[in-house]
DNA sequence: GTCTATAACCGGATAGAC
DNA sequence: GTCTATCCGGTTATAGAC
C-alpha cells in the first residue's frame, strides 16, 4: 500500500553513509583535506574503515558528496530572490552571490575540489559521467534563472545558455579559491562588474535582428562540445 | 679569476639533480605520472630515496622542470610568426595555436600539471610566487604579441593587457586539456573563433573616443588583483 | 546487503647515521 | 650528499557477524 511511495524513511545504509559524508565534511572544514585521516573520519563516525570504504570508492569520492551538498545548500540560499525577482540581471547576480556565500565557511578545503577538477581523467572532474547528476542539477538552477525572468530567450539559445551559465559560474569560484580577501570581497566585485554584462550580452543576442549571428554561435558551441563518437571516427 | 663567471662548470650536485630530473620526465612520459613511484626514479637514475628528495622537495616539484622547457619549445615555435607578422589578430593567433602544437605530446601528462595547478596552496599553482618566474616568461611573450603589433594601446590598458591575454590562454588550455578530439580539433576552434573576439575587443578598446570606459575597466581589473597587504587590514 | 575488526600493502615523505 | 630504515596514511584483503 504505501510500497509506491519513493522511499520516505531512510535507509539504515542511507543514514550511515549520511553519518560518514557529514563527519567528513565537518573534518575537512574543521582541519582541511590533506590533514583529515580515513582513519580519523571512521572514528568520528564510529564505524569501521572498511564500511567508509564500503559507501565511498575512495577519499576523493567524499568530495563528490559534497558537490552535491554545496548544491543543496545554494539551492535554499538562492529560492527567495528566484520567487520573487523577475529581471534577468538581478536573478542571476542574487545566484552567483548565494553560491560564493554558501560556499565560503568551505574556502580552504575548496582549492582541493578544483584540483580534481582539472584533472580530466578524474571522476572528480565536473565534466566527468561520474559528475553528471550534479551538473545537471546545477545547470537547472540556470535555467530557472533564466526561465522565469522577464528575458524572451529564443529555443536554440535557451538550450545552450544554462550550460554556459553554468560554466561562468564555475570561472567566478575558479577565481573565488584563488581569493583570499576578507569576506571574499574581489570575488564579489568579480560578480558585481560581469553579471551586467552578461545579462546585457544575453538580452542582446535574444533580439530577432541578430538571428544570424546567435545562429552561428548556437552552431559553434554546438561544433565545440564533446561528442562521444568522435574518438570512433579518428 | 675565473671566480666572478656564472657558474660556467656544473657541480658535482648540479649534475645529480640533472640526472634525477631527467630520469623523472622520461618515466613520466613513458608510463605516467602516478604510475611513476619515486623508488622508480631513484632506482633508473641510481640513486638513494633519499637524495632525489634532497634535490626535490617533492614528487611534485620535479614537474616544474617540465614547465620551463614547455615553455622555451612555446617560445621557438612562436618565433618565426612573430618576426613576420604584424596584424595583432593573426600575431595572437600563431602564438596561441603554436602552445597548443607544442604541447600536443604531453596532452596525456598534461592533465595533472593542471591538477597541481588549479590548487591555490599548491607551489605549482601559475598563481604561486614559486611560479612566478615562468609565468613573466609567459606574459612577456604576450607583451611581444602587442608591442609588436600594427594596434597602439594606451599605456595603462597595455600594462594590464598581458596578464589578460596569459589568462585567456590558460582558458585555451583547460578547454584543450579536456579536449580528446583528434588532433585537438576542438581546440583549434576555440581558437579560431575567439581570436578574433579578442583582437577586435582590443582594437576597439584601445580608441580614444572610448578613454573612460577603458579607465573604468583597469581600475577593475586593478582592485581584482591580489594585494600582499590586505590580509593585514582584516 | 550491511557491518566490524584487524592486518597488510604500497608509495610518498622523513630521520638520522655515515 | 648520500644512504638505509622508518613513518604515515590511502587503500585493500580477509574473515567473520547480523
Amino acid at each position: 500500500m504505501t510500497e509506491a511511495l519513493p522511499d520516505p524513511r531512510p535507509t539504515k545504509g542511507e543514514e550511515t553513509r549520511r553519518k560518514i559524508l557529514d563527519t567528513a565534511l565537518e573534518l575537512f572544514k574543521e582541519r582541511g583535506y590533506e590533514e583529515t585521516t580515513m582513519r580519523a573520519i571512521s572514528e568520528k563516525a564510529e564505524v569501521a574503515v572498511g564500511n567508509a570504504y564500503y559507501y565511498f570508492r575512495s577519499k576523493e569520492h567524499l568530495i563528490q558528496g559534497f558537490y552535491a551538498a554545496s548544491h543543496e545548500d545554494h539551492l535554499r540560499a538562492s529560492a527567495d530572490a528566484l520567487a520573487v525577482e523577475r529581471d534577468l540581471k538581478k536573478r542571476l547576480r542574487a545566484v552567483l552571490l548565494a553560491k560564493i556565500e554558501t560556499s565560503q565557511p568551505y574556502h580552504r578545503f575548496a582549492g582541493i575540489l578544483f584540483k580534481s577538477a582539472a584533472d580530466p581523467n578524474s571522476p572528480l572532474s565536473p565534466f566527468s559521467p561520474e559528475s553528471s547528476p550534479v551538473r545537471q542539477a546545477c545547470t537547472e538552477l540556470f535555467a530557472r534563472v533564466l526561465s522565469e525572468s522577464k528575458v524572451k530567450v529564443p529555443k536554440d539559445l535557451a538550450d545552450e545558455l544554462p550550460n554556459l551559465l553554468w560554466l561562468y559560474q564555475m570561472g567566478i569560484i575558479l577565481f573565488w579559491i584563488h581569493d583570499s580577501s576578507p569576506g571574499a570581497r574581489r570575488s564579489r566585485l568579480l560578480v558585481e562588474h560581469t553579471v551586467d554584462i552578461v545579462a546585457r550580452l544575453i538580452t542582446l543576442a535574444s533580439a530577432p535582428l541578430l538571428a544570424p549571428v546567435r545562429k552561428r554561435i548556437v552552431k559553434l558551441l554546438l561544433d565545440l562540445r564533446e561528442r562521444a563518437d568522435e574518438v570512433v571516427k579518428a
